[in-house]
DNA sequence: TATGAATGAGGGTTCATTCAT
DNA sequence: CATGAATGAACCCTCATTCAT
């Protein structure tokens, strides 16, 4: 890699980084492009050089963020080796969840502006193999526990749209229960959906 | 209900009904106050008397719009006498899918702006004890089929939050399928959730 | 005096006292008429049957508000019977930086906006001859102190404007020094200018 | 210089010379940012490039402006050689007043908004030696005059002070006599005060 | 590739004043 | 006399985007 393409790919981090930040801190709404040039210490041109606009940089951060996290789950569990498959999706979901209290503003960032398309972008995006393993992975592990297995996408889907909006409202407004509350009704639903 | 006392109601109602309409063709975000008071033929600054801001105004749209669909699916079904109340919920889940098919905008203005905290005021408003009842009506139904009654709330706002979430993405993006195809799948689930 | 000019009389004072302290907390410019008529419990059209606008009400709380101040200080040092008169009038001046001292933000109000012209409507003003027999018993005592006396109008006026610009800057700037500081150089100056 | 800079110069000249009209002319309160940009032929963004706001601008032309005439009248007195300084004074007083009856709308904008806060950031300014080198030579004379020294700084202030309330009186508003009337008076009281 | 000055449309908000009731 | 809803001009300020350097 030349020095000009290094300096190239590091103007990138800069902004990148600096776009994350300043999305936790200020919210998308409150941060304007000038915000970020300014705390990446590049000018404001540059920006588009990379990026289309703030809507594409958030994109880009929410995907890799959120990939960051489920890679990262799906290494602490997998070892586990749980006979039942339902306990690993449950000690899957208990990881996140217990990452996202840590980390309240990821959860507002991405909740607001993850769409199942742009999870589905994450998931075929050829430098991002990995997810799509963790992805047909999980439905195996359904598969082999007895789910109906034609609507395997289906099921999977609900259950992530099912833990995510209660990690919003519960980890957020702690509405209708603080997320500790919420965790064994929660997992009791689960275990419900994933029966036979 | 003096002259004036008339007109000014009249006022509120077309500001009220012209950010509706704008919203739903433009969008929140590129709909300006100025839009709304031109649409309404009022001028700008009586806005400000009826209204604090845009998305005053907007929590009062998704409120109010909401809480009828609300009403006109309640209605629509509580006659029906199902013998099982799982099936209540499923024709008054149904009936709401069925409407937010015909009007999807209100269905994309709704979920990315109606917040269960925004949902409890709701239910709270003095002047909207009907819904309060339909809510009560609902749990005392999951109550009566055996449901545990000790997380009835937890277990309605988990269904109205698959539920949401489902519509939103099905009917929008049709993913991961269009919503004819995803209710089944979606009507099990919620049978197995309100299983006992 | 009419039940129903009592009323018009309670309205105009009303106003007057929510316009004077309105001023002093938030200053004249962050006022607005709506500020004052809530305050005083009107509607807004009435403030305009009392005043001709925010400058006019100013202009007589300023004159109301001085006129009051140099009459305490006026019936304070009266009595002292110094034997030179130029020590009366510094202790006219020591009353009022000492109430001035105590009261910042009617100094600014009256300081930002007492002209020498609304000074003389004052004195002129028929309802309040006590100012103008004030004004000429001062004059009457440089005289009586060997003062030039074809100039004396002029350099009561001079004072005027000399006391009032250092407790401007002395009591709210602190500038060039604390008005305690001040004082002594002050009252220095003043009897070298009286001086014969 | 290159081109860039010097347009950017251009631009910020155009800017101070438009909005310095501009108050003289309709005053501050009336002339509105896009009355400025307007005049000087930029984008109204362009404004903020260089000055917060109308306050921001306002402060510094009225430090420029009065420094100009400082410096001006120091020029014009300096090499007469009064063998007394207190002549030299009324020299240096004598040459602004006459230059502000030529010049009242400065002075009405100077006078209103020249605070000693602002006059002290104006001497104490990098780049205007030359005011403070004013400054001291001023204190110097009236030291060899034979004026107390310990209070130098606060008889200036007061001089200055005093002439600034004439000035503004007298040449405004002809109050309470035309400022030829005054002078004489005037430099009356600058000799008592200096005298030792 | 990188810069950052310049743009100017557009947004939100205020508020003195009027006038029908 | 008193009201207060309605007005709408006026204003400030932001900011995404462009483009000459």
């Amino acid at each position: 890699m030349s020095k000009l393409e290094k300096n190239k790919e590091f103007k990138e981090k800069a902004l990148f980084n600096s776009a994350y930040e300043l999305f936790l801190n200020k919210g998308i709404r409150n941060t304007a492009i000038s915000d970020i040039v300014k705390k990446a210490g590049v000018a404001k041109g540059t920006f588009y050089l990379y990026f289309k606009d703030k809507y594409d940089i958030c994109d880009k951060i929410i995907i890799e963020k959120s990939s960051e996290l489920i890679k990262e789950a799906y290494n602490a569990v997998d070892t586990d080796g749980h006979s039942d498959y339902t306990e690993t999706i449950i000690a899957f979901t208990d990881y996140i969840i217990e990452y996202l209290k840590q980390n309240v503003i990821l959860l507002t960032l991405v909740h607001k502006n993850l769409s199942w398309g742009l999870f589905k972008k994450a998931i075929e995006d050829e430098r991002n193999k990995e997810i799509e393993f963790i992805y047909e992975d999980l439905k195996k592990g359904l598969k082999e526990n007895g789910l109906e297995s034609q609507d395997l996408d289906e099921v999977l889907f609900m259950l992530i749209e099912l833990i995510g909006s209660i990690c919003y409202s519960s980890i957020i407004h702690k509405e209708p229960r603080e997320i500790d509350e919420m965790k064994p009704i929660l997992y009791r639903m689960i275990r419900k959906m994933v029966k036979k």
